[in-house]
DNA sequence: GTCTATATACTGATAGAC
DNA sequence: GTCTATCAGTATATAGAC
């Protein structure tokens, strides 16, 4: 009984811990990103020291690929489970950059780590250039469910259209980070769908 | 004449030493931002100490500075003086897509020192917020141009397809620097342009 | 104009006490 | 689970010799 068991309390508490570790990071990582964003940094945040952080993560890169993946946990709690299908998904899209609109920390961390991801050196780089095929292959099967429906206007090539929206997405945080006033995430994200469709977003 | 006076030659010459320092920057700033990317990286490319190259440029920002507004000239260059108007603009743009393409240094230099540049607490927020305002101005007259010669479709917006547009640009940039093989980014440009334009791009 | 040497600070990670 | 102490490495910037 010395090493294994444990009360579901305890596991509770180190869990906790896990994700007030993550949350930190993910506003470290957000601000300055991941290569000069400081263990250290994220220690001070949540009130441990820098060995504490390491406890509980291996490494910095251990800690990074939890602040993605709780990120993508974010995001796939927007769209929905099961992922909503064809011009729903597009409506989703549209719906996750008005919920951006709310939340800058989050788009900033997006931002600046898919940045740094596109690095030849960087550890994560496979991870992000798996997510992006992801992305792009859910979005091209919307566009073509669309299709089969009859409610994507003819002649449109689907391949195309995705990595539009999705570049459009990415394109248009930059700027809304730069001048939030400026910038109308999901209306401009709108104003390009809609023509492309014959129904109503 | 122990001062201030000096041979054309030597005038040269130090100029010669900055622009060989500014490319040098160029590359290391590129493949791990500026954030990230060292003073002493950059002086063992162009075979100085670190202290050398900081004999040329009194800080680690006045580089970056330095590095910025030589790729501004580029693409300056690359557009044309003085800068094409209307739909000629456009085709500009398109064309410098087609030259990043050929260019993936430059590209993750764009993607990732203007990524870091949306920080609150980065040293030349500024720059690039001025920077992204007066691109889209000069896109979004572009367009407004174009719907004086009738050259555009009735009803677009003029300020929304700028944003569109530029955004579209730096989003491709990500996907086209994760997957060079599977992005077309002048053609997807193209695709997303030209039916908006009532002449052939 | 370039160097060496140095000041000062911070990095990720490990070892071991409690 | 968290700490202190420490290591080896790196950073920007400055001082002063040549």
């Amino acid at each position: 009984m010395t090493t294994g068991a444990r009360t579901r309390g305890e596991y509770a508490k180190s869990a906790e811990r896990r994700q007030q570790i993550v949350d930190a990071a993910a506003e470290v990582f957000s601000s300055v990103g991941y290569r000069k964003g400081s263990l250290r940094d994220v220690a001070d945040k949540v009130g441990l020291s820098q060995a504490g952080v390491l406890h509980h993560f291996p490494s910095k890169e251990h800690l990074l690929e939890a602040v993605l993946s709780w990120r993508d946990g974010q995001t796939a709690r927007l769209m929905g489970d099961p992922l909503p299908e064809g011009v729903d998904f597009l409506r989703g899209l549209v719906r996750a950059a008005e919920y951006n609109a709310t939340t800058p920390e989050l788009v900033e961390l997006h931002v600046i780590v898919s940045a740094e991801g596109t690095s030849a050196d960087h550890p994560l780089r496979e991870y992000f250039a798996g997510r992006y095929a992801s992305v792009l292959g859910h979005t091209r099967q919307a566009f073509e469910r669309a299709a089969e429906l009859g409610q994507l206007r003819p002649g449109t090539d689907c391949a195309s259209a995705s990595r539009t929206l999705i570049a459009l997405m990415d394109g248009l945080q930059v700027q809304w980070l730069l001048a939030p006033d400026g910038v109308d995430m999901a209306g401009d994200l709108r104003r390009y769908l809609q023509p492309l469709l014959t129904v109503e977003l």
